[in-house]
Formats: C-alpha cells, sequence, structure tokens
DNA sequence: GGCAATTAAGTTGTGCACAATCTAATTATA
DNA sequence: TATAATTAGATTGTGCACAACTTAATTGCC
C-alpha cells in the first residue's frame, strides 16, 4: 500500500485541508448568525432535537467536555441556549434552545443551500462524497473495535 | 440539492468528522517521534524539501504564520530544525532538518504503511478516496476565484 | 533617488480540540 | 448498607488555526 512520504499522498493530509478549507467557506456564511463552524454544529443538533443532554451531544459531534462546556458558555452567552440540570439525574445537564435560538433556525436553513451553491456539485456527487466520508470513518471505527 | 439540516447529511459535518478521527489515528502513532500531527506534516515537507522557505511551507500546507511560527519554534526546541535567514532576501526565513530532523525520517517511513494497515484499504479505493478530496478541494477553489 | 505599495515573519487575541485531573452524583457489589 | 467503581460535567494546560496588526525588507513607479 501507499507508503511514499510524500505529502500531497497521503489521504490523511488531502483530508485534513480539505476539512480546513471547507470551514473557511463557512465562516463568511455563518457570520451574520454570530456563529463559529463549531457552534453551528452543535446548534445543528439542537435544532433537530431540543433538550438534549451533553453527554450525548458531545458524542454526536465527537467532542469531549473540554471543547463542549466553554463552548457552551459562548453560546449561552449569546442568548441562544440554555442549560437545566436534569432532575432524574443531577449528573447530567439539558441544553436547550431560547427563542433567540429556536428563531435563528429560520435564518440557518439557507446556509447548506448557500454552501452546496460554492460547491458547484451535483445529487449524485455529493451523495458519492458524503459515502466515502462515512465509510472512511467505518474503516477508522472498525479498527479502533479491534483493538478495544 | 441537499438542504436538510440534518447534521448527518451535511457534508462538511462528515469532513469534519472524518478528518478529526484520522487526527486521532496518528497520535498514538507519532507520539514515540515527539511529533504533533501539524508538525509531522511539516516534517514531511522537509523531508521532501529541505531548505525551504516558511512562505512557501505555509502555502503547502495552507498555513499562516500565526499558527507556523510557534510551531516551528517548538520544532527548533526539539532539535529537529533550524532556520536561517536568506542571504539575497533578508525578509525571508529558510527552514533546514538538523541531524536529528534528518535521521527522524527512517522511524517516519513507517507511519504511512501503520496507518494504511489500520485503515484497511486497499490501494484502489485509496486512490479514488484521495481524487475525491482532491476534487472537493478544486472545487473549493474554484469558488474562491470565482469571488477574487 | 525617493516614496508608496507590497511582501515575509512575527505577535496578540480568540476559539477550538483534546489529555489529564477534579468534583459530585449514581450504580454496582462485597 | 457501606464503599468501590463508574459516570457527567467542569477545569487546567498545551497546541493548533486564523484574523488583525506590527515591523522590516523589497519592489514598483514617478
Amino acid at each position: 500500500m501507499k507508503s511514499s512520504l510524500t505529502l500531497e499522498h497521503q489521504i490523511c493530509f488531502q483530508l485534513y485541508t480539505a476539512s480546513k478549507e471547507l470551514t473557511r467557506l463557512y465562516r463568511p456564511i455563518l457570520a451574520p448568525l454570530n456563529l463559529t463552524y463549531s457552534q453551528y454544529l452543535v446548534m445543528l443538533v439542537l435544532w433537530e432535537e431540543d433538550n438534549i443532554d451533553l453527554k450525548q451531544l458531545g458524542d454526536r459531534l465527537t467532542l469531549d467536555s473540554g471543547t463542549l462546556s466553554p463552548l457552551v458558555k459562548r453560546l449561552m452567552q449569546l442568548d441562544y441556549v440554555e442549560k437545566v440540570r436534569a432532575t432524574d439525574d443531577e449528573r447530567r445537564v439539558l441544553l436547550s434552545l431560547t427563542p433567540s435560538g429556536s428563531a435563528l433556525r429560520e435564518q440557518a436553513e439557507e446556509v447548506p443551500l448557500k454552501v452546496s451553491g460554492m460547491l458547484n456539485i451535483d445529487e449524485a456527487t455529493y451523495i458519492a462524497y458524503m459515502e466515502m466520508l462515512i465509510d472512511i470513518k467505518a474503516r477508522l471505527r472498525a479498527f479502533g473495535e479491534r483493538e478495544e
């Protein structure tokens, strides 16, 4: 298998730069919503499922509390979300949308459309690319599980 | 085109998590070399082309001086690289390998092999995936250039 | 030759990303 | 039922990633 030490021949490098460059594309689109890219991902989860606890949120985004805690704090300062401690299990903290956070969804609806337009990609290619990325993750997880 | 606001349906999310998870795979492999993932990318460039100036290096990795300056400082502390100011143009700084930095290459040769093994991917799929990622970047750049 | 515009690096400040550690609540089990 | 093990979340520290700004060298243009 590919063993050349050349930068451009490493899938890790292509993935790393592609991810960075796509995130860069989002920045100006998200700026009017006062969101960073990671904050946008958290909001996506909440618009899908309100009142989710931080643990589930972190699992969904593969982020630990060290990243999420300060990020959520900033979303609270923006008045987009609020935290409520769960009554049944006092360790858990539920995150829910404020009215402003819910209202923001309408503006956010346009984000994927804008991005698709910028990428200039047809549906079939888009799906093929998504499947590739999901497959890469599946292979990574398969290895992780072999190791446990 | 894809306009659902669901997390998993966004190519950006798949790219973002795939990149993070692949980087995570590298961490234990690079730890014995005392390198982070980004530092490894810099070393890859230097093993390919020694005595490169910081500007070119940054272009190659899509990193600006705000990221590279402190990163290179840490590589210097590890005694893997050294900086020399170019004589023809005093603004430029050339980065070159120290003996330890050159010697490290031998150990690094095994990294791509290990990663391929962990990913458990055949050559044809690997190449197809690389091309998809390069295509995504090409589309992003095409948009960037339309905007200039 | 003189001066504005550009360029290369570096610095500062903000926000991830993650390891390691801590606290408090819950669950398991001896 | 004590107490050990586990779990959720927060905190601390390190290292990217990038915008905005600074400094110094070079280039362009009159």
